[in-house]
RNA sequence: GGGCUCAUAGCUCAGUUGGCAGAGCGCGUCGCUGAUAACGACGAGGUCUCAGGUUCAAGUCCUGAUGGGCCCA
């Protein structure tokens, strides 16, 4: 069972791994190659088991193998329970480097063995219901990455409403039943056609679609597992169930009821191959650009010696049905006369010149090019005119047409005798037509007149005017054939061939080439044929098969819409999200415009329609469900009981007609349509039939959440309209939800939709194992759903072997695709920007946390006495909390995703890096600042860990571990059983958030300021003079003055109102303002202000006056409002101006600056040679700086101490190291040259 | 064929009542770094699809054309 499931083995080469791993990897371990490096033989699988229940579904067991049977035994994070007696452990040391999908893996043995999920359930059991109905996924391939999106959501809002308290029902959903399934049953057990499968027996059939969906289901669990999705694994609902094919029964016998069931007789495209009818949603997928021969063909007008109509048709075949030509009374026809044979022809004027598909000819098909090997088409001016030429005659109005009749191609077929039409079986005739004339009989013109939209059904252009009509073959022809009285013709059985009664056509494929010369030869022989050329067009073919379909008259049977204003009703009161989605609007379209609902397929795979239809009366029963049927049953109910109801069990009952008393009355043999399925499950899932109350429960649910392209004529209608239909009736019909999440598609990087066909799609393990699971879902997460998501690229030439547990390589996916590598920008970036950023705060945190002893169970340190760094960044986390509330509840989640990203920034690089030297500082008895650091940022990385669970479930999990679960006696064993923090708002201090967003910008443009004076930071400066812009920098600067200082290097931050002095000034028309009051004056004002002093004018305005401006003669007056004002600096400042807020940084150097600058140049080569050389952060050095230069020495001279405290040196000395150990730079400071060594002390 | 919608930097997209054309990514230069795989500053890069019109002023409003997408037929 599990030797086919992974491929495992090792490989040859080392250095062909390493590299590769490398470049799939790189994040990967830098450096180290230890844990690329493992060659064990893989460990022989399946003799330990994994722990916990066997999910009874799965067929096939893969990462339960990969991941919990390999090691099941081990502990994960050993001993990392804190002590009974609340002895503190000691924070684990955090890597910085981290293979995050192997951490996932780890994560997931954890969560197994601590039964995380069964915690979480027992939990909430009881509490207030939050209820999430979950879309079935199609249990018929293995999940790509395209699937994961929604899959994440659907975790994503579990975990938050199971985080603030819910009970949830955590059942996952597979759809199981339709053509889908077929088609890969098929290919495993290599049948090709309907009787391939009768010849195997519909059982056997049966069963193999059977285990296929069991299969992947089994497949399509574990890989959902590893993406983190928290479901009742072994409670997931099967559209195949018992329960849902009967509640689909309940649903049918209530249309009945209603009267909305019936049976149909339609023209249908058909593809022969697969043996059934396609609807028209169906065909839209399948459709391609062939080259098909086309032909002029002259049809004999009876009563006029040697006149044609000229017809025009791609499909020869059809040409055997004919019982009609339409024209259009309103056009005008031209009757013509060829020289060769002095025949005369009648077709619309304007075709004889038509250049037909030019645009096409030079352009191609919606992106497709013109086939190479197809000749331009020509006009049938040129055709006749190649043929000998011609002579008009006149012209005639379409009107005057109608009512000739004319000698049809093959009025010699049996077919074309037979009164009524010609059908197999000829019972399909419907009986009011049984006496119309035959096809041969009734040829004649008539004018089909114009669409519902009042548009001509026959118009001139690329044919001839005259459209040849066989009612028995197309679904337009086929209402006209009613219309007017035209017989149908139905020529092809299911597999596309002709019946009996068509000569020599009779077992032909109407689609072969060979039958299309057979009908070219004989038209040519009978001289009807006038031309015959290639054609190329766009035509439907079968999306399974690439067959090409044909059009054929069947029965099906439909529900009818006549109630779509209730399902109107339902739709409205959804609320479709997200709101640019527009998707009531879109829904409450398709309801408004769609057909009569197709229910039937002649197929086997599927719900066994429940209708028993009398052979002998025509009378059919819908039977509402099990027992029903049981009661009903008058022979066959016990090769029946025990088996699902699918065929061929099923079709074995027979019932008594309830009209005429036959009793032998059987099932249709039809399957039905797979929507019926996936509509039901409001319904089946939540036992509405066996157990009412649970139904009522959790239904209506609280949202569902799904991939809204497609979906507004599939699940979304076929769930609206199934609920209301079952809910028709009642006083209060229920919504079968509350909200419906849309999301859009998955796409490769270049924004182009992925293939599996040319190995572009990317699976789904290959993203986990080489992107990481939560990097993943962030992605999902932070996506506007709106918007197609440029997932990524799968390189499909590039094989990669994923380093799993334990020495497993992992080589292939569950179904035998080799794996390859996959790249991904925006996967980069959300690791760059979200997760990494978030770890090395972490691990900045637990690092010296550990050195330090930090206990963060000791007292607090009171808010009132924490600095104000501190109390912003808890400021803002509580905002951060009370937002991210407010959005997980409004399905919102991009916005969480921003702020939570903002936040992150805000905390690595300014919380942390402002406050770094309070966590370095020497432990020191009572250093009440040092711990209220520790206690601030403690607080903000385990709230921000809870806050991004539901998002993250995994790198919050292990960092969750090592803060909390490690640290403090009776916390919960999982981050996933913490109640989702609520924002404290005594902790929010809004006016500090202000000023503290206030200063960064200035810092910001201090910074701007430097860079431009090409003074690098390490220089120090005298000062930074401020001009704030609002009272709010104002007080931010006075407030944060010392992290201006170390934060730019500079010696006095000062606070002006008016740096004029020190700036020359340019003044601007404001045009939005001054532009309104101004008008057509606005140019010449606008050149006779640049003309003035700008000095005295800024002056003026600074006073309160305004500036009176002489423009075209007159003289205008501006008031402050009316204009921009900005500044530049001279040489001995650099100035930012950005709005109001002016910051200058002098740029004058002292002798004592220059110092510094040197020896804090020389402090941070001295830091890059300690880490080089590996050194630990505690470590005491011996320092040697060796110099020539009288600068650099005299710079060292006076700062030595401050370099030797900085850079940990307990000995300093100007003349080289003795010992051999010691470590050297040679670094250049201004063209100085001077050597650093160090050594561990 | 009909309806809806879009067209702005190399890419993906913002651009409010008409008022100095922007962001992110990518690229280049410089800087910072004992948590950082990061980060910061600056720069290059534009026929705002095209043609008319309204206006002192149009990416924005109007008309038309072209091209793309979606839905329906």
């Amino acid at each position: 069972m599990q030797s086919c499931m992974i491929g495992v083995h090792v490989s040859q080469s080392h250095a062909q791994r390493v590299a590769r791993s490398d470049e799939v990897r790189p994040w990967g371990h830098r450096g180290s190659t230890t844990a690329l490096l493992r060659n064990t033989v893989p460990p022989r699988r399946g003799n330990a088991g994994p722990p916990g229940p066997t999910p009874t579904r799965v067929h096939n067991i893969w990462l339960t193998d990969y991941i919990a049977g390999l090691d099941c035994a081990r502990a994960v994070w050993p001993g990392n329970r804190r002590q009974a007696g609340g002895v503190t452990m000691a924070f684990e040391k955090v890597d910085t480097r981290v293979d995050f999908p192997a951490l996932e893996r780890q994560t997931l043995r954890f969560w197994d063995e601590v039964q995380a999920f069964e915690k979480l359930r027992a939990k909430n059991a009881g509490k207030p219901r939050w209820s999430f109905l979950d879309g079935p996924i199609t249990a018929n391939n293995p999940m790509g990455v395209h699937h994961a999106w929604g899959r994440t959501y659907k975790d994503a809002f579990c975990r938050y409403f199971a985080a603030t308290g819910h009970e949830l029902r955590y059942q996952n959903g597979f759809d199981c039943q339709g053509l889908w399934v077929e088609v890969e049953v098929e290919r495993e057990l290599n049948l090709h056609t309907k009787k391939d499968i009768e010849r195997v027996g519909l059982e056997k059939f049966t069963e193999a679609c059977k285990a296929r969906v069991n299969k992947y289901a089994g497949i399509q669990s574990e890989q959902s597992k590893r993406l983190g999705y928290w479901m009742d694994w072994n409670n997931s609902y099967f559209t195949m169930a018992d329960e849902n094919n009967y509640t689909i029964w309940t649903f049918l016998k209530k249309c009945h009821e209603l009267g909305y069931l019936y049976k149909g007789t339609d023209v249908m495209p058909w593809s022969g191959k697969a043996g059934c009818a396609y609807s028209h949603m169906e065909i839209a997928e399948g459709r391609k650009l062939v080259t098909h021969t086309a032909v002029f063909v002259r049809f004999p007008l009876r009563g006029r010696e040697n006149e044609y109509l000229l017809v025009w048709t791609t499909t020869p075949w059809t040409l055997t049905s004919n019982t009609g030509c339409a024209v259009n009374g309103d056009l005008k026809y031209v009757k013509l006369k060829t020289k060769r044979d002095g025949a005369t022809y009648y077709f619309a004027e304007e075709n004889l010149n038509y250049k037909r598909l030019e645009k096409e000819f030079k352009e191609g098909f919606s992106g497709k090019p013109w086939p190479a090997d197809t000749p331009k088409l020509k006009t049938i001016h040129q055709i006749l005119n190649e043929q000998g030429g011609y002579e008009i005659l006149g012209t005639v109005k379409g009107s005057e047409m109608v009512g000739w009749t004319y000698d049809g191609p093959f009025d010699e077929l049996a077919a074309q005798q037979h009164r009524g039409g010609f059908t197999e079986p000829l019972e399909m005739i419907p009986p009011e037509q049984r006496d119309w004339p035959s096809g041969a009989e009734g040829h004649r013109v008539f004018d089909p007149g114009k669409t519902s939209k009042g548009e001509a059904y026959v118009v001139a252009g690329e044919g001839t005017g005259i459209v040849h009509s066989a009612p028995g073959c197309g679904d337009v022809d086929h209402g006209w054939g009613v219309e007017h009285k035209l017989v149908g013709i139905a020529p092809l059985n299911d597999e596309a061939r002709f019946i009996d009664g068509f000569g020599e056509l009779s077992g032909k494929r109407a689609t072969d080439p060979d039958t299309v010369e057979w009908i070219l030869a004989n038209l040519k022989e009978k001289g009807l044929l006038v031309a015959a050329e290639k054609y190329p067009h766009i035509y439907p073919h079968c999306w399974r098969t690439g067959d090409e379909l044909v059009f054929r008259l069947v029965d099906e049977w439909y529900i009818s819409m006549d109630w779509r204003e209730e399902i109107k009703k339902t739709a409205q009161q959804v609320t479709w999200l997200p709101a640019a989605m527009r998707g009531q609007e879109r829904e409450l379209d398709w309801l408004t415009t769609m057909r009569d609902w197709m229910i039937s397929k002649k197929r086997y795979w599927g719900l066994a329609l429940p209708i028993w239809e009398c052979q002998k009366c025509g009378h059919f029963d819908v039977i509402g469900g099990y027992d029903e049927l049981k009661e009903r049953a008058v022979a066959g109910w016990e090769q029946f009981e025990g088996n699902t109801p699918h065929r061929p069990y099923v079709d074995a009952v027979k019932i008594k007609c309830a009209k005429c008393g036959n009793m032998e009355v059987s099932r249709i043999p039809d399957v039905g349509n797979p929507w019926l399925d996936a509509g039901i499950v409001a319904y089946s899932t939540t036992h509405y039939n066996s157990n009412r109350e649970y139904w009522d429960k959790w239904i209506p649910a609280d949202m569902i959440t799904e991939c809204f392209p497609g979906q507004f004529r599939n699940w979304f209608y076929a769930i609206l309209a199934m609920s209301t239909m079952m809910e028709l009736g009642n006083d209060k019909p229920r919504p079968p939800f509350k909200t419906l999440l849309g999301h859009a598609l998955v796409l490769n990087e270049e924004r182009q939709a992925m293939h599996k066909s040319d190995g572009t799609a990317i699976w789904f393990e290959e993203a986990a194992e080489q992107l990481g699971v939560d990097t993943m879902r962030w992605m999902y997460c932070a996506q506007p759903p709106i918007m197609d998501l440029a997932f990524g690229t799968r390189h499909p030439g590039e094989e990669v072997t994923i380093n799993g547990d334990d020495g497993v390589e992992i080589t292939h996916t569950v179904d035998g695709v080799r794996l390859c590598r996959v790249t991904s920008g925006p996967a980069d970036e959300t690791r760059r920007q979200v997760i990494i950023p978030l770890w090395n705060t972490y691990a900045f945190f637990c690092n010296y946390a550990r050195l330090d002893g930090f206990d963060p169970l000791a007292a607090q340190v009171p808010l009132a006495d924490r600095q104000d760094i501190d109390r912003w960044i808890l400021s803002d986390l509580q905002l951060v909390i009370r937002e991210a509330r407010q959005d997980f509840e409004a399905f919102d989640l991009p916005p969480v995703c921003q702020r939570i990203q903002r936040f992150i920034e805000d905390l690595s690089t300014w919380y942390v890096r402002r406050n770094r030297r309070r966590f370095w500082r020497g432990a020191s008895a009572g250093d009440t600042d040092k711990l209220a650091a520790y206690q601030t940022l403690y607080e903000v990385l385990s709230k921000l860990v809870e806050l991004m669970a539901p998002i993250l479930p995994f790198v919050t999990e292990s960092m969750y571990q090592n803060l909390v679960a490690r640290q403090v006696a009776g916390a919960p064993e999982s981050i996933h059983l913490v109640d989702y923090p609520e924002a404290d708002d005594a902790k929010i201090d809004a006016g500090l958030s202000e000023r503290m967003a206030a200063l960064l910008r200035i810092v910001s443009l201090a910074r701007s300021a430097r860079a431009a004076s090409k003074l690098k930071v390490r220089q120090p400066l005298a000062q930074v003079l401020v001009k704030p812009g609002s009272e709010v920098e104002r007080d931010a600067v006075k407030q944060f003055e010392a992290h201006v200082l170390e934060e730019l290097n500079i010696k006095a931050v000062n606070l002006a109102e008016n740096v004029d002095d020190l700036l020359s000034t340019t003044v601007e028309l404001n045009k939005k303002v001054a532009g309104k009051k101004l008008g057509k004056q606005l140019p010449a004002v606008q050149k006779a202000l640049a003309e003035m002093n700008a000095t005295e004018v800024a002056a003026t305005f600074a006073k309160g006056d305004n500036v009176h401006v002489a423009a075209d003669g007159a003289t205008v007056t501006l008031e402050p409002e009316d204009v921009v004002i900005s500044q530049s600096a001279g040489d001995d400042w650099s100035v930012v101006v950005d709005g109001a807020t002016v910051v200058l940084v002098d740029k004058r150097l002292t002798e004592s600056l220059k110092q510094e600058g040197v020896a804090r140049d020389i402090v941070r080569n001295v830091q890059n040679l300690r880490k080089d050389a590996d050194f630990n952060i505690e470590d005491r050095i011996k320092l040697s700086v060796q110099t020539d230069d009288a600068e650099v020495s005299a710079a060292v001279a006076a700062f030595r101490d401050y370099i030797c405290a900085e850079t940990l040196a307990d000995t300093f000395t100007e003349s080289a190291l003795a010992g051999g150990d010691a470590n050297t730079s040679k670094i250049n400071l201004d063209g100085a040259n001077v050597v650093l060594q160090v050594e561990r002390a």
